[in-house]
DNA sequence: GCGGTAACTGAACTGAGTTCGGTAATCTTG
DNA sequence: CAAGATTACCGAACTCAGTTCAGTTACCGC
């Protein structure tokens, strides 16, 4: 076989079939991706930059994912607690995609809009300038780690000695299981922030 | 050659090669790994199971290093304070760490005493049982949040546009570069949540 | 001192990621 | 409307990480 009457792949192809993937097996290999396509490997690398360009394809749906939401038509309070929703909620939806794109996370150009309006939110609210970006930041660090959180729990619940950890124990058994509990602790998280937040704008 | 006069490995060692590795090129390979010990790779499976093996050394090293420090003989709010920020610079200390820890994080049985004793400490503090686990969840995903943001920046400062986005750039020149900008938000973040945690124990 | 075990080497294998030449269909252009 | 260029695939090959296992020799217990 040689060149295909109609094209069988191209990026938006590409794209789609690796995030099944990476929702399904929780895995990235180009290998199994060609397969997934009815394609050899190499014909991937016609339409995309080997294995890291496949995962920058993926980091820029979802970051278009966040970005096109506008949530900055609002007092700041509601807008950066729906951004933030929504930031955790498209890492939710693909729990494989935490792993893959948590230690080059969304630094792409075209979220800098998102942060620019972010900031004339904050400082529009009355947040000191160099105040607005250490905010943005935080939450953001905040989102991250709870991303990671939701993925790889930090209690091995089933794991605690009733006896040597007591208190661990107690705690646990007071609170709902595994998803609930990293959503429960997420919302508690961003209200705390944004509370302490709020406090930054004293007369 | 054979079996040497006197043992060229041991865990410890292993586990220090394989930190100076990752802190002086940020990955860690087994050929690399095995070349630092004057050995051949295979060497490496006597003592240690594969690579993953490797990494829960050091992710155990990392474990301690934050788990002996004795932070819960003080009231809540410097206790978190302290465990927080020996938390964050134990990742900073180890950049390389981040990346290879972060998508199979601190989940080791021995941390369980640690989290008791925080758990202790919130309840005595006046914290209702089933908010003191959601209180250091949240916590701790801001830390590893915060470490991801200490290896990958959030905003490429040199790429913004000063036109598109000015309020952006604004907030930027506002701000100090790099290192010190994480750390900031990092501190920033850290009141804020601390503060929110206290408007939980109203009266 | 003799058998068993311990700590290494060396060769080999798998599987991921990638490159490159070959091939046939499509697009371009005179 | 025919070359010629380009496109989009295949197939074979290569590198490199991770791993396994048989072989070799030093130590250790009895």
């Amino acid at each position: 076989m040689a060149r295909p009457r109609t094209p069988l792949l191209d990026r938006t192809r590409i794209a789609a079939a690796a995030l099944r993937l990476v929702d399904d097996h929780g895995t990235l290999t180009i290998p199994a991706l060609a397969a997934a396509l009815g394609v050899r490997p190499s014909a991937l690398y016609h339409h995309v930059d080997g294995r890291a360009g496949i995962i920058a394809l993926l980091r820029e749906d979802l970051c278009t994912s966040i970005a096109e939401g506008d949530y900055w038509d609002q007092p700041w309070e509601p807008a950066l607690t729906a951004w933030a929703h929504s930031y955790r909620d498209a890492f939710a939806a693909h729990p494989g995609l935490v792993s893959l794109l948590a230690t080059a996370p969304l630094t792409e150009p075209f979220l800098h809009v998102m942060y620019d309006r972010a900031v004339a939110v904050l400082r529009d609210a009355g947040f000191a300038e160099k105040a607005t970006l250490s905010v943005i930041t935080a939450l953001e660090s905040f989102v991250l780690g709870s991303a990671l959180d939701l993925v790889a729990p930090s209690v091995m619940i089933d794991l605690v000695d009733q006896t040597a950890t007591p208190h661990l124990a107690g705690a646990l058994a007071a609170l709902p299981s595994r998803p609930a509990r990293a959503d429960q602790a997420f919302e508690l998280g961003l209200r705390a922030q944004l509370a302490g937040y709020r406090t930054l704008l004293a007369p």
